[in-house]
DNA sequence: GCGACAG
DNA sequence: ATCTTGTCGC
């Protein structure tokens, strides 16, 4: 009997709690200044149908660095059962995420990615577990949060003071850390992009320094939202919008006798 | 009790 | 996340 798989994250976070959390550089290119070596950047992302809570698009891309060009692209539509809740979003939507890698690391193994940027928190988190760090401990790669609102956690609220910080990061590249009330840096707000003032929040998924993350989503923006997770964010709505313009003659109800059904979606291990 | 709350 | 076109500005 396997436990139900919101048993199974939430088990998860308590083990790598108590294992002591995983924020520094583990790879030779994160410790160059320039990421010598980092060949590969991905991004992940899920897109929603508007009146359907139950059917998403899952997607993974994967960049060249540091040209920026995708080399990569898995779109698949997925069935979400977890709702969202704020602070429970790996329970939603890391399952498909992760299936997504395996997908990749199975079927073009040199295009592993060598870091993933995820929408959404890492250590910036109620429990320090963000989606970020779920997808980092499952798929041992390397993650990077990155949200594009604020977790309102440990004291950090999206008051007068936080738009006050927000409006001294005049370039794009400026900083400042978010330390709560605990004493502890959770992760940094950084403006990406001249043209606007809505900054992005960073923080550590697993495997990188915080310095690093921040580094590296810079290196990779050139608009606001870096561009592995825009790559995947508009793949994935691309992809819906197509499934619901062509849905009547591509799927008529389950034609049993198809002419071809090995080639494309019966690739399941049998 | 009421509001706030990554995607 | 999603509903939504054009439009004002660099």
């Amino acid at each position: 009997m396997a436990a139900p798989p919101e048993r199974r994250c939430w088990e998860r976070e308590q083990a790598r709690l108590k294992a002591g959390v995983v924020e520094q550089d583990t790879e030779e290119w994160q410790k160059d200044p320039n990421f010598t070596g980092l060949e590969r950047v991905g991004g992940v992302d899920l897109s929603y149908i508007k009146g359907d809570d139950t059917s998403a698009c899952a997607s993974l891309v994967v960049l060249s660095y540091p040209a920026l060009q995708v080399l990569y692209e898995d779109c698949r539509m997925v069935a979400v059962t977890a709702p969202y809740v704020a602070g429970f979003l790996a329970f939603r939507e890391v399952p498909f995420l992760v299936e997504a890698v395996q997908r990749l690391q199975q079927e073009e193994p040199k295009l592993r990615p060598q870091v993933l940027l995820v929408d959404g928190n890492g250590l910036l988190h109620h429990r320090g577990f963000g989606v970020a760090c779920h997808l980092g401990v499952l798929t041992d790669l390397p993650c990077i949060g990155v949200a594009k609102n604020l977790l309102q956690v440990d004291g950090l609220a999206r008051d007068e003071l936080h738009r006050e910080q927000i409006r001294s990061l005049q370039r794009s590249g400026d900083t400042f850390p978010l330390t709560g009330t605990s004493g502890r840096v959770l992760g940094m707000v950084l403006r990406s992009y001249n043209n606007s003032s809505k900054p992005l929040y960073i923080s550590v998924g697993h495997r990188v320094s915080l310095d690093t993350a921040v580094r590296l989503v810079r290196s990779c923006c050139r608009y606001r939202v870096p561009e592995p997770i825009r790559q995947a964010d508009i793949r994935s709505r691309e992809y819906i919008r197509k499934q619901l313009c062509a849905p009547l003659e591509v799927r008529p109800a389950r034609p049993e006798s198809s002419k071809k059904e090995a080639e494309l979606e019966d690739e399941s291990d049998a």
